[in-house]
DNA sequence: TATTGTTATACTCTATAACTATA
DNA sequence: TATAGTTATAGAGTATAACAATA
């Protein structure tokens, strides 16, 4: 691990004395680090994309699992997408206030609310929806669909049996 | 795409009216979703292996590129890793407040300050390489060699070219 | 006793804008 | 003009702790 030049000096571009390549060879072996990376480039990208909206990741998969499952309790959505409950709750707060979602009571259950999106919370995800078709696109466009299909794969087998909320 | 039970309410695990699986088969087909599910399945384990030192997969990133980097600027850095030069200013600043990185003026660029690792921000990245290296083989050990190869392949086709800052 | 929602609190990351010093 | 650092400010996610209502 970690090849490289390690305690060599990356190589400058130009003259100067201070360095501008920086020499990543003692991350490249850690998965970690490719996988936030990804995240990264894709993070901004989906940033971009939705600048009109004012969506973030987690709010979109909120209001997708939302629209999905109608009256699914903000403990289930929060479980499923690896989220404290503490950090359920603010993001529905934000997007109740933004009218996007209701709360309403369990009719079973009188701990539970039960989760809604509103007429504009739907309206919203039908345009995410090919903001989203578009963006994944840029990136998706790089693999052939059995590569695509691998990727993913691998890709759950790390999120795999995760219950660690 | 969207195969599974669109419409339908997933199955409650009791008798229940309310739902406990969540349907995601609205996200399966989406990229982006299982590479942040991904993420944060390991973000949990990172951070519940760094539960002692204190610290984030962010500034572990930054400290070993500082430490394979000697001298390398804020800009430098943040640029490497996706990061706003502002928040590489918060981020050395706490690493600062911790003495575990100092600061000191380039000699052929007043502009620029170069970043080094004390004493005890070595010792500190000493004791996280162990504790990533257990980390990581958590998760690299659900893959053969092969596997990992074109599994990093594929995260990097997709962070490859991001200068989008 | 355990679960769900809730509130309070705090930290990290993120990002924009504007300013200073320097190139 | 452009770049590097800096400061201020704000928003979003994360997490812990504690409480009330309910199961």
């Amino acid at each position: 691990m970690a090849v490289g030049n390690r305690g060599e000096k990356a190589q400058r571009q130009d003259g100067a004395d201070d360095m501008r390549r920086i020499d990543t060879s003692s991350l490249e072996d850690i998965l970690g680090f490719h996988l936030r990376m990804a995240n990264v480039a894709l993070y901004h990208d989906f940033s971009r994309a939705m600048e009109d909206l004012g969506l973030t990741q987690k709010q979109v998969a909120v209001l997708e699992l939302i629209a999905q499952n109608e009256g699914a309790s903000q403990i289930d959505i929060a479980a499923t997408l690896g989220m404290d409950r503490a950090t359920m709750m603010s993001l529905v707060n934000r997007l109740e206030d933004r009218n996007l979602v209701a709360r309403r009571p369990s009719p079973v259950d009188r701990r539970r609310q039960q989760l809604i999106l509103t007429g504009e919370g739907q309206e919203i995800l039908a345009a995410c929806r090919d903001l989203i078709a578009a963006h994944e696109r840029k990136f998706t466009g790089r693999f052939s669909k059995e590569e695509l299909k691998t990727f993913v794969g691998f890709l759950k087998r790390v999120y795999a049996g995760d219950s660690s909320g």
